[in-house]
DNA sequence: CGGGTGGGTTTGAAGAGCAAACCCGCACCC
DNA sequence: GGGTGCGGGTTTGCTCTTCAAACCCACCCG
């Protein structure tokens, strides 16, 4: 988090919550299936200390809980609240991007239920147009950042 | 960059390329119009050692590129490459989750061209559908990471 | 009893981030 | 020609994170 003034944006606020490193690692994870600490550990290869400073972090912001799934003894595990299970096209977008400019083979393809493999694209809601190139103009709550 | 064994994953591959903490912050000012070093390190709040290192990598990665703007004394500002103009993506899901699940205005509304203010969904490129939550089978290319 | 598993916390060294200061070439202004 | 300012960084010294490895605890298995 930085402490200096910067533009207020929900790109920013976004990455407060999934921004740290192995945050996003993590929820690809649980997005998969895997719910446990070790197993999460070991798909992101992250030092223990940190995925649970990540997964505490996760939990606080809302976008994860902790789910007790035994006791004697005590265990939990993780798994997407509503919030996020909506942040599916930030992993898809991040991955097309991956898979296109990458150079190498897709190590995951999702099969959509159309039946064709899925190529995420993001379109507007009404009009379901691929957002293009020049077809956007940004309105500034705080006029002062408008420019820049 | 982890050194340790991790799952292959094209997530994890463009977060190696702008996963580091500012990386993204300084693609929405390029995407805004704001090229230059100065202006940058203003409105992301990064400290200038850092940003230097990040449009470094940036360029080095090939999403951004250093124009030439005048001699006398050289100045270089930072443009988009095609690669990176397709990260908009990214950029705008990340935007709308914030937008939604943060729990203020937002701070900048685009409008797209079809006259009503954008709100990026992410859909199959196929059939058109928003992405639901069951809708998906991820298929492994090493069937060893198929399971977690 | 000894070993293994799951889910962490602790430790000490190494690396990355930070603010502030500095530098360089030039333009402008008097 | 001397001072001021700007753009675009680099250097410095300190602090905060990250890292790998070790440790811990409760339990189960044989």
């Amino acid at each position: 988090m930085a402490s200096k003034t910067q533009r207020p944006c929900s790109i920013a606020g976004t990455l407060g919550v999934i921004g740290e490193k192995y945050s996003v690692l993590v929820l690809r994870e649980v997005f998969l299936g895997v719910r446990r600490f070790d197993a999460i550990a070991r798909n992101v290869g992250a030092p223990r200390d940190v995925l649970a400073a990540r997964l505490r972090r996760l939990v606080e912001r809302g976008v994860l809980e902790r789910v007790l799934y035994q006791d004697r003894p005590e265990r939990y595990e993780y798994r997407l609240t509503q919030a996020g299970r909506e942040l599916r096209p930030v992993l898809l977008t991040l991955m097309a991007w991956g898979d296109k400019h990458l150079g190498h083979e897709p190590p995951v393809i999702f099969e959509h239920d159309c039946g064709n493999d899925l190529l995420p694209v993001t379109v507007c809601a009404h009009c379901r147009a691929e957002v293009a190139e020049g077809s956007l103009r940004a309105r500034h709550a705080d006029p002062a950042w408008a420019a820049g």
